[in-house]
DNA sequence: CGGAATCCTGCCTGATACTG
DNA sequence: CAGTATCAGGCAGGATTCCG
């Protein structure tokens, strides 16, 4: 069996990444890019480089440990870079990478279309609670 | 005051959704559609209705609890539309509105990036954890 | 200023059983 | 077939506190 197997998992190694499979590891990226604060700080970044608390401030709402755990994961993933300025204060600054950019776009126009589309979808609620109730 | 009060309203009226900001209802929709399971039940979408039964098939791994609950999502907001067939067994069927496939293409983007860039992130990630460890 | 560590509360998942 | 219902368990995420 060593011999059809080896081939088989040939194939699959040349198969393209499938985000419908289960174990697939775009799976797991699109879930991690699929995330309201990836988009946010994403969104925020589009005019340079902005400070830890500049971006706290801009994503209004969010904890530091959602900002900082979704920040470390965006570095990790190569989408973003960390710099840290050792002055008095330590200042860190984040700025997105080439490959952020590139997702950076697809994220604005997803960001674009909710602001976009709300009175639509908002009026599709009212209609669908009315029909329910 | 009632004319300034008036064109402040119209201006309010006008005012455009602004994600950033926590209580913008925008913001609430945003975190909606940035769901894995939203940009895989659109793309699962694109050629053509599909029925529930099919849709959790292509979706692996889902959970019916979970599908069940973002499909009824989707149909409230206008996305999609749910049609019910009363043959013998039960027909289900889901299809994108207009509105659905408005999203769609920047959904279908957004899967798509993770799919071709999941090599570039892939390494990206063994080299930071290198750094760290 | 920019986090790390902690606790604690939900939601998501998974399994199973039941309806129409 | 297409769900709804329920209960287990795990982990994502919020709030708080403390450190370099």
């Amino acid at each position: 069996m060593a011999t059809k197997t080896a081939a088989r998992k040939r194939a699959r190694a040349k198969a393209e990444y499938d985000a419908f499979l289960a174990g697939c590891p775009s799976r797991q990226l699109l879930a991690r890019i699929s995330d309201k604060w990836v988009a946010l700080i994403l969104a925020a970044l589009t005019d340079g480089p902005l400070r830890y608390s500049a971006l706290s401030r801009r994503l209004a709402g969010v904890s530091q440990k959602m900002l900082t755990q979704t920040l470390r994961s965006l570095e990790r993933d190569g989408l973003l870079t960390r710099t840290v300025t050792p002055t008095v204060p330590v200042t860190v600054t984040y700025e997105l990478t080439g490959l952020g950019r590139s997702l950076q776009d697809l994220m604005l126009g997803v960001k674009a279309w909710a602001e976009a589309h709300m009175d639509e979808v908002l009026a599709h609620r009212n209609e669908y609670d009315a029909g329910v109730a």
